[in-house]
DNA sequence: ATATACACTGTTGTATACATCATTGTATAT
DNA sequence: ATATACAATGATGTATACAACAGTGTATAT
């Protein structure tokens, strides 16, 4: 795996973000330049940086002369990220199916079928699903927008303190959506990807508002 | 009018998102840091916080040690501009037109309808109400990728070179949407702000790639 | 006891100096 | 003439020092 050069900004972003979406900063949680920066060994300059991009991608809030909150997750923030979810991704995978790599598919495929464990926790593997049908439209704007959601339905996961998140009918369904688009039918992917989304949505809701 | 106090990032951002929206710095033209640091008689930091804000809302590509670069408009980004707000902006009024301000709405019929002199340029005015309605939805997701079309789409009207863009034609259409919304048929209301943007986009298509 | 004034503290905001790298031009070898 | 090596240049990347401010606590006056 080649690691290519990145610049300290974008190292401090990963840092930060995936303490984020881990809640290893949790939610309202003040963050703090400095302390970050002793962390990474680097000076305030990067860590800022990679907070004004976290801001921007609503991860963080900056209360100007104050300090960095992280966001918290109200039930608002989402309701708002499954509605860009539904409104978004079953339109691209309607629209743009055709241009999804079938090697790939096939892939995720042998992968939920197989010899996978499905027990096992692999967040990053819905995520990367979702992730291959969403730039198939290649729009930055859609795709920007759905990595955002992405972000948020991490930490939704992990704030809701499970350790399997229904994983075992996630795949089944991306199973149903990948048979749909290996034939070549749309507008059921699309209708399967609706569906997939709804029932997350009621599985995120019911979780974090059992507490 | 009272102006708030902003942060020296914030004086830059404006700055500068206003320089290249209007175009003053050109698509595909090369930023220098210090240049505008000195024009605004302020330390590079918040001139490259500003700049980084600019790259992820997609006005701007920072190259690592290379420069800044002003991004370009390309005919596959003004599709992505278009496709994002003819999926988004027809939903929002579909399903948040009960939610958006009457009494707003009234205003901008009277603005549209009255003395207001028709041949007058104001795209800040057209921008305006199609912000007052995305904002209905409340959904920070779609309200920030519709704000970043928004600056996009001024671009492209300044950058096509025409002093008057439509402006007549726009605001019937706009009328046509506040009836709607006022009559409480949102339904139609979305079909009329989806024929809307489709006249939009036919139109900068033709003046863009005439030239 | 309450309210006001004011110094204190900790954090972010900003300016500045230096480090680093991509690029360009020049010189040298073949 | 071409290619390689290397120094020079100019920009961004990073570290550091200082300024400015929000919040807090304390002291004083009433």
């Amino acid at each position: 795996m080649a690691k290519k050069k990145q610049t300290l900004k974008e190292v401090a972003y990963e840092f930060i973000k995936n303490k984020i979406v881990n809640c290893e900063y949790q939610p309202n949680a003040f963050i703090n330049e400095e302390m970050i920066a002793s962390q990474l060994n680097v000076s305030r300059t990067p860590i800022r940086e990679a907070l004004m991009r976290l801001e921007q991608e609503q991860l963080v809030s900056i209360l100007p002369k104050r300090g960095i909150v992280v966001c918290s997750l109200t039930p608002d923030l989402i309701a708002s990220i499954f509605e860009t979810r539904l409104l978004l991704e079953p339109y691209i995978i309607e629209n743009y199916g055709m241009y999804i790599d079938r090697c790939k598919l096939e892939d995720f495929k042998r992968l939920y079928g197989g010899d996978y464990r499905k027990d096992k926790v692999e967040f990053e593997i819905d995520d990367e699903f979702h992730s291959l049908i969403y730039h198939a439209s290649k729009n930055p704007y859609l795709i920007k927008t759905l990595e955002n959601t992405t972000f948020q339905n991490q930490r939704i996961r992990v704030y809701s303190g499970i350790k399997v998140f229904r994983v075992p009918d996630t795949y089944d369904e991306h199973i149903q959506i990948i048979n749909a688009l290996l034939d070549e039918d749309y507008k059921l992917a699309a209708k399967r990807m609706r569906e997939h989304i709804l029932k997350s949505r009621k599985n995120s809701l019911e979780i974090v508002f059992s507490s």
